[in-house]
RNA sequence: GGGGGUGUAGCUCAGGGGUAGAGCAUCUGCCUUUUAAGCAGAGAGUCGAUGGUUCGAUCCCAUCCACCCUCACCA
């Protein structure tokens, strides 16, 4: 509501979720009673009007308004009219306030609902299943995190809030369906940052009787779609890059990609080689990390080759050090069948050939074990019903995860979290009630 | 956790050891086709918090809190 007085009639702006309209409104139409209800109108007003259009000596298209209602009444005063509101503090915390005065925001929540939908609707078409799987569940597991603990009360359990849906699409696969998926809520009890809340949004699916290769087929057909789909166009631009989804993705191996860009082939060296070779580099490594060759690998090729990757690109053939969860490759027992997209230097997601073997599972799970003894509060516990299922037999099967809002920051052009979450965490404040409460109690006292 | 930055009116911001400033918003008056309408006037603040230095602190110093950026750690 943006209002021009003229003495005895008013013009003013009229905003609805998409789009605004000028009203105008006269004393000798509408009453003095509508006029002076109109007068005492604020920015921020909710109201509904009916009347003809016409349009004005400038040309603007314009509802000549006959009676007029306040529907609701602002009482906090709008952020400025013209500088808008860009406290981000303010922002995140009144993420209300943020919607009704900037239309982008709303528009990037528009998008972020769009994307959702248009990976659902390609996944139905291929057939996935989409299901549900607890939440809250007796063990956590399926990746490498510290989890939120709660308490049951008439089973006097712990209970966890699910940091991964792996371990139970897993077991729909074991139970004879070959394509599920989730839009599944996880929680981490981490750090907080530009790119990790606490919350957040996944896409897992499993593939019955897929590889990682049939996996990384879909992915890229999904992802195209969902591009085209949102933006009618195949590229998008991303803080400076332009980003052509268009083209076959680039597909390279860990390995391949770092010999290419530093001429130097690990695949053949010893974990000792590799490690006096990666330290001679001068790059900046933290040579206590270094503890075997997949970590030598990794981190040469996040030092080299990551920071590269600005157009899709699949990097495959990890090495199985850091790939607990993902089969042998066939071809090389050094690596793993699995896979990661990055787009704009950025893991856009992470697939396998799963892991189906109870005995490996299990030996896997009881290092995992060992960790934890140890202190490690990010190793997995045992999960002794997943390794049952596993003993029923698991087809082979290709999975994939991938996080929705980190796709929904490269697809809105954002670079925070917190511009994509409506309501991202926030420490709290110690002021305790805010000042609205306390003037509310006074006007309450009042009645 | 390390480094850098920010915090002053509802919003966007300036200022500066001696009674706190602007624009917008709000309130009052004038104006019946305006477009960030205009003109005249008014009200509005624990200057993030707590200590210290000082005759005097919003300003200087210390500590703390919140937020942003960045590095580290972590998916």
């Amino acid at each position: 509501m943006l209002k021009r007085k003229m003495g005895k009639s008013f013009f003013a702006d009229l905003h609805d979720s998409h789009e605004r309209i000028q009203i105008y409104l006269k004393l000798d139409v509408v009453g003095q009673a509508c006029f002076e209800l109109f007068n005492s109108i604020d920015l921020g007003d909710i109201v509904g009007c009916e009347g003809t259009l016409f349009v004005t000596r400038m040309g603007e298209r314009t509802l000549k308004v006959t009676s007029l209602e306040l529907l609701s009444k602002a009482l906090h005063p709008l952020p400025d009219k013209h500088a808008g509101l860009t406290d981000v503090e303010t922002r995140y915390r009144r993420r209300y306030a943020d919607l009704i005065v900037n239309p982008e925001v709303r528009n990037v929540f528009r998008m972020r609902t769009r994307i959702i939908q248009a990976i659902r609707d390609f996944l139905n078409n291929e057939d996935f299943l989409e299901v549900e799987t607890p939440i809250l569940q007796p063990l956590y597991g399926g990746a490498m995190a510290r989890p939120f603990k709660t308490h049951h009360n008439t089973l006097d359990i712990p209970m966890y809030m699910r940091i991964a849906d792996e371990l139970y699409l897993k077991r729909l696969i074991v139970g004879g369906y070959e394509k599920v998926w989730e839009l599944c809520k996880d929680f981490r009890n981490e750090g907080m940052d530009r790119l990790h809340n606490p919350e957040f949004s996944m896409v897992e699916l499993y593939f019955a009787y897929a590889d990682y290769k049939d996996v990384a087929e879909l992915f890229e057909r999904l992802l195209r779609d969902v591009v085209q789909k949102v933006h009618n166009s195949y590229k998008i631009n991303y803080g400076d890059h332009e980003i052509d989804f268009e083209p076959k993705f680039n597909w390279v191996t860990m390995l391949g990609s770092i010999q290419e860009k530093t001429g130097v082939d690990f695949s053949e060296m010893s974990f000792e080689e590799a490690k006096a070779k990666a330290v001679s580099m001068d790059i900046g490594l933290n040579e206590e990390a270094l503890i075997n060759w997949g970590k030598v690998v990794e981190a040469v090729w996040e030092a080299k080759v990551e920071p590269t990757l600005v157009q899709p690109t699949f990097v495959a053939d990890f090495p199985k050090e850091i790939s607990p969860l993902a089969k042998v490759h066939r071809d090389n027992d050094r690596l793993t069948e699995r896979f990661e997209l990055f787009i704009a230097k950025q893991e856009m997601g992470n697939a396998f050939s799963e892991l189906n073997d109870p005995v490996d599972q299990l030996k896997r799970f009881l290092q995992q074990g060992k960790a934890i003894e140890a202190g490690d509060e990010e190793a997995q516990p045992l999960d002794d019903d997943f390794i049952t299922a596993l003993c029923y037999g698991m087809p082979p099967t290709g999975g994939l995860g991938f996080g929705v809002d980190r796709l929904v920051m490269l697809l809105t052009n954002q670079h925070s979290i917190r511009d994509i979450l409506f309501f991202p965490q926030m420490k709290e404040t110690k002021e305790g009630s805010v000042p609205v409460s306390k003037i509310l109690t006074e006007i309450a006292k009042e009645d």
